[in-house]
DNA sequence: GTCCGTCGAATTGTCGACGATCTGTCAGAC
DNA sequence: GTCTGACAGATCGTCGACAATTCGACGGAC
């Protein structure tokens, strides 16, 4: 992941498409996207191949590109993957985590904590994804944390409507503390038993929704 | 995944590499292949970016492609994520088994049983990659069956030289036909249980290999 | 009113050429 | 003998133009 040129455009473009500036299913011509970022239509070009890779977009032979837009059934899909992965995650954290970790990781508790004593759903959802990548970090698993980006990406806006379910926060405090300290006291079996358990909870919660 | 001419090259491609012909860590420059495949430069590029994105190929700024070697620890963490993926798919898979894939799965379990008795390890070893498709495809999960066909992909090398362990072929046939049964019973515990089991080893041998 | 074929605009796919960047080599200074 | 800097070859990155494809609009036949 180099920072020329290209690699800047298909950034900027997944920007775009996670902020929900490009809706789901809304078309993406490649001259307009050269005219609006100023980029050539070749690099243009190699951004959405980029994108479709990564499952962003959806590019149909002849027919351009997509936002792709992803289906309940397949949010649910994307969090059943990502408890494996996670679990693998939590799992590997909790059993080589250094000491330095262990007091960011501390201090990331004591945050969220306050974020949601204060009733800062924004702070506490950002918080929460903050933990992930720790964790992701701490496990030194490269494959798992590679897969686990792309997927992360894929269900942003799913994770947005989750956030704002009635009650959710609670439930999801709780179980994020209870990730943090079975890691905390280095113990991979409550790691990777309390992340299964709370992605147990989001799927069965996606799915209802939908 | 459509099949135009530049999808053709990209496959073209990522055969040659997997069956060896690429060997790891060799230098892929787009005039060669050009010449060899008889395709045009941009569809070279795109292949190779196509493939970089799948992880059999790197690609530095500047510096061109390269065949990606991966290191005994990339694969023991591919074996890792792999574990995660494949019970889940394993678990679907018992859980939703129909009838004639059933019967399938009987048929595959009985060629596995015949070519061991044989002596077969080449035709052992495709017919072990035969199952996991099929555990894939019976579970459903497009999500994990698209990643696990990635991983598949990138370890093809290293599941070679394990195969020709010494004594392996007969714990791996074990433990193979308590995944097939587990499955055939439709117990997504028990599918899920032998289907760690069996990619714990495989892990511990790689590493122990390495 | 509906069906069908033709045409044209919009858009993507492909190509070859040019410019930028890297790597290794070689001469000269010390 | 070693180091430095310039040069040259190889290779990648970018661009604009042209060809191929798709899709919708239009008009005529029945």
């Amino acid at each position: 992941m180099a920072e020329d040129a290209h690699s800047t455009l298909t950034r900027r473009i997944r920007d775009a498409i996670l902020t929900g500036e490009f809706v789901a299913s809304q078309r993406l011509v490649e001259a307009d996207l050269t005219a609006r970022f100023g980029a050539s239509r070749s690099a243009v070009r190699l951004a959405l191949v980029n994108l479709a890779n990564e499952g962003l977009v959806e590019r149909l032979p002849n027919r351009g590109a997509r936002v792709r837009s992803i289906s309940v059934d397949e949010a649910v899909e994307i969090v059943e993957v990502r408890a494996g992965l996670e679990a693998l995650c939590a799992r590997k954290a909790a059993e080589q985590l250094g000491d330095e970790d262990a007091e960011e990781l501390r201090a990331l508790r004591d945050a969220i904590e306050s974020a949601v004593r204060g009733g800062d759903l924004i702070g506490y959802s950002e918080l929460i994804q903050e933990l992930d990548r720790r964790i992701r970090e701490y496990s030194e698993h490269v494959t798992a944390g590679r897969l686990l980006e792309q997927l992360h990406a894929q269900s942003a806006r799913h994770q947005f409507r989750l956030a704002f379910a009635p009650g959710r926060a609670a439930t999801s405090l709780a179980q994020h503390l209870a990730i943090i300290d079975a890691v905390l006291a280095r113990d991979p079996d409550a790691a990777e038993r309390a992340t299964r358990e709370h992605l147990g909870d989001v799927a069965a919660i996606l799915a209802a929704l939908g």
